[in-house]
RNA sequence: GGUCCGGUGGCAGAGUGGUGAUGUAGCGGACUGCAAAUCCGCGUAUGUGGGUUCGAUUCCCGCCCGGACCUCCA
């Protein structure tokens, strides 16, 4: 197989990936709501992501990858109130967290990270479209979408209007005309971040947002629009609906991928249940590129539970992988990487691109180089092996604290003090976090714990 | 309640209508002063009951179990 395919949520199969401009692939993914920590969840999504953009990179000339911040947002505005500030005081730091989290594992950043607060004009352009074609409606300030209007409504996560006004769980405002119908604008209060619109000053719903800044950088249709499988509905339905009603005849997005959840002890994670990890957390307790790795190693449309045994694993994996690396330093040359490629280009099949991985740090534990050339070349396909074998064995080991340490042992095993040698090993190890290993000749080799 | 998805060895996790990848853990061996790493070898799995088929883990139906969504959610 040469050629992409993928899962497409809007046809429930998998399809051979076309694209519309093969000159300029076109992908958006639902990015974070600045309000706090990026948690694993959040993390899933952009590593499978990340390997979808890395590979279309490796297939089409030109990618653009558009990946939003949502800044305006009713989480945001109640920090705001609470701590007195504004909300680009609250979303400041949840911005450079989030970069600086997604960098510690790897991802390339997006060409294009648009901001709602930078979209407003586009926002208000297209609810005016809405209302002029008859899809939205003005009520008491607010501007709903109305999902009697598209009869379209609905087909994306596979409901029916009547199931979904039947199923409607919260109260339903007495100005909507139907239950589904959604916020597209909604008034602010003069204590409430506002913007000026025909319908007052307030603020735009979320959906609206992304089909805002969807249309602004990649236009009416483009390929590709990603995120978790939890926003099927109703945030991809909605903006589906937006985008759609506002540009007759558009298509929106082409394909939809969509992960599925993280999981903690077999549940979403969830603050209430109380298995919420920030990636951050995360970080603290393992290198970034085995959180990388563990969230590579099953398929991103199987759910994922998430466990210290798992990250325990993906460390073990990748010390194989980096000490196959080890042994051939100049195997630096890009090769053919068939088992990988075929993996991933059939709809990101991460797990049996790992298993090929195996197969090539068997052939370059083996003694074969090429074994080594192809594992380096397969990484880079996967985002991995950012370090040295240097730096992910030993990087940050303290050289000064245990040279002393590790001499007075070379003599111990000199003299066969091997109580002494044994002793010294231990301190290493439990003290300093080190491991020594002994190699043939009397030579050693160290690394951390 | 409605809609959807899934149940594979101790654990993690792919694939497939024809004797079930890969990893990790475990066990035995080689190597080592002992370890570690590496190498060789071993073992254990398709939830359950039917159906279709020459043959099903794979397709269909029932049941059991788990999860997601049903307007905060990656």
């Amino acid at each position: 197989m040469t050629q992409l395919m993928l899962y497409n949520t809007r046809t429930r199969a998998k399809e051979l990936f076309v694209p519309l401009d093969a000159e300029n692939v076109r992908a958006y993914l639902c990015g974070p709501t600045v309000y706090d920590r990026a948690h694993l969840g959040n993390a899933r999504n952009v590593v499978i992501f990340d390997i979808l953009i890395r590979l279309l990179r490796r297939l089409y000339p030109r990618v653009t990858y558009v990946r939003n911040i949502t800044d305006i947002d009713d989480r945001i505005n109640e920090r705001a109130a609470a701590r007195g500030v504004t909300i680009e005081e609250v979303t400041e730091g949840p911005v450079r967290w989030y970069h600086e989290d997604m960098g510690a594992l790897y991802t390339l950043p997006p060409d294009i990270e648009p901001r709602a607060t930078e979209h407003l004009p586009e926002i208000i352009e297209i609810i005016e479209r809405l209302i002029a074609n008859g899809h939205a409606y003005e009520a008491e300030g607010h501007v709903l979408f109305s999902v009697a209007s598209d009869p379209a409504y609905g087909k994306f996560s596979g409901r029916s209007t009547d199931e979904l006004i039947a199923g409607a769980r919260v109260d339903v405002a007495a100005y909507k005309r139907d239950a589904g119908d959604f916020v597209l604008w909604k008034p602010s209060s003069p204590d409430l971040p506002g913007w000026d619109s025909p319908w007052g000053r307030g603020r735009p719903g979320w959906h609206i947002e992304c089909s805002a800044m969807s249309w602004k950088h990649l236009g009416e249709n483009f390929d590709i629009h990603g995120g978790g499988d939890d926003l099927i509905f109703p945030h991809h339905e909605n903006e589906i609906a937006q985008s759609c009603c506002a540009f007759p005849g558009s298509n929106f997005a082409n394909v939809w991928v969509h992960n599925r959840m993280l999981l903690v002890n077999g549940e979403k994670m969830s603050k209430s249940l109380g298995n919420f990890f920030t990636l951050n957390e995360v970080l603290d307790k393992a290198p970034g590129e085995a959180i990388r790795f563990l969230l590579m190693r099953s398929h991103y449309r199987s759910t994922l539970d998430f466990s210290e045994a798992g990250i325990k694993e993906a460390r073990a994996e990748l010390d194989r992988f980096y000490r196959a690396i080890q042994q051939h330093p100049g195997a630096d040359r890009e090769v053919a990487v068939m088992l990988v490629f075929d993996a991933l280009l059939d709809d990101l099949n991460t797990p049996a691109a790992i298993a090929a991985l195996h197969k090539y740090a068997d052939l370059a534990l083996a003694g074969n180089a090429a074994g080594a050339a192809a594992l380096k070349t397969a990484g880079k396909l996967l985002g991995l092996f950012n370090m040295t074998p240097e730096e992910w064995f030993r990087g940050g080991i303290d050289q000064g604290a245990i040279e002393g340490l590790i001499a007075q042992r070379v003599l111990a095993r000199i003299a066969k003090d091997f109580a002494e040698s044994d002793r010294i090993r231990d301190v290493l190890l439990k003290e300093h976090g080190v491991i020594i290993e002994d190699k043939p000749g009397g030579a050693y080799e160290i690394r951390k714990a």
